[in-house]
DNA sequence: CTACATTAGTTGTCGCGACATATATTTGCG
DNA sequence: CGCAAATATATGTCGCGACAACTAATGTAG
């Protein structure tokens, strides 16, 4: 049996913490809606931006489909089609491994270096969405998020 | 020019608040995925649910598709197409307004009330997600959220 | 060496967010 | 009243996450 008190406290601590899942959900939406708009202008999802990234990160070395998906901020993603998009539009080359024909070697074009030299000269202005937070609140940010998910 | 340690500090503020942004992207889809294996053996997806939910919070009054997009967790959703799956699985209702017959009058079924109340009873098991974060952490987490979206 | 398990990728399906366009109905202005 | 703007919804396209089924190539145990 539930006194009144206990069942008000109860009440709170589910619409608290409903308010945090409905919260976390905004803020990751906002997030990714403000990333589509900054990719836009160059015709690319933030997904494609990311396979592109690791590419080059790779600098000559080809890249095996298993390992860009293993990098990719959003795993279990399907990275493959990712790829036919970037190959439709030119930015990545693949093709047959030498040594291992199940694999395929993923190189970035030219082109899409080009495009990625054209994104980091206006990467500064995307990175201060979370100006209004200070180093203090970041920290606080990552601490808490990450023992939110760490559950047992 | 910058000298060594303003490049490094710099460097760090970046690296800090990309961290956040993976986060924050994982955080969600974490919860996303809790919440879909939650409602799995209903043979919802959790945006069903939430149709659900805010047609039963209307009692008896239909509603309109309007008035449910407004209230959906995930609004700009294509909660038209959402309503045509339940309406497949005959958990709700749609038939013309007499007074406006551009708009649709919405409710939810007996049907739909039954899995309702199943869902209900192990909505508990559900809440514990976040057991792991006390009290003022939820409402640290919440503000700083907040704060983070509110830019200007 | 053969049979089977494992691995790398491809392809298909569903649900959905974002966005654009289409259509019907109502409203409101002149 | 008549016609244009606003409104409510429907429909189509793309990109993508989750997941299942499939194919081809390689590794491995007997």
């Amino acid at each position: 049996m539930f006194n009144l008190n206990e069942e008000i406290k109860q009440t709170e601590f589910i619409n608290k913490r409903q308010e945090l899942a409905v919260n976390i959900l905004h803020t990751a939406s906002w997030y990714k809606s403000v990333n589509s708009v900054f990719f836009k202008p160059y015709d690319l999802t933030p997904n494609q931006f990311n396979v592109l990234r690791i590419l080059r990160g790779q600098k000559l070395k080809p890249c095996s489909l298993q390992m860009v998906s293993e990098r990719m901020v959003d795993k279990n993603s399907n990275t493959g089609r990712i790829i036919d998009r970037l190959l439709d539009k030119g930015l990545v080359n693949r093709c047959e491994n030498k040594s291992d024909r199940r694999q395929v070697d993923l190189t970035i074009s030219q082109k899409g270096l080009n495009i990625l030299s054209e994104i980091d000269d206006n990467m500064p202005k995307m990175s201060s969405i979370m100006d209004n937070l200070n180093d203090e609140e970041v920290n606080t940010l990552n601490h808490l998020l990450n023992k939110l998910k760490n559950k047992k």
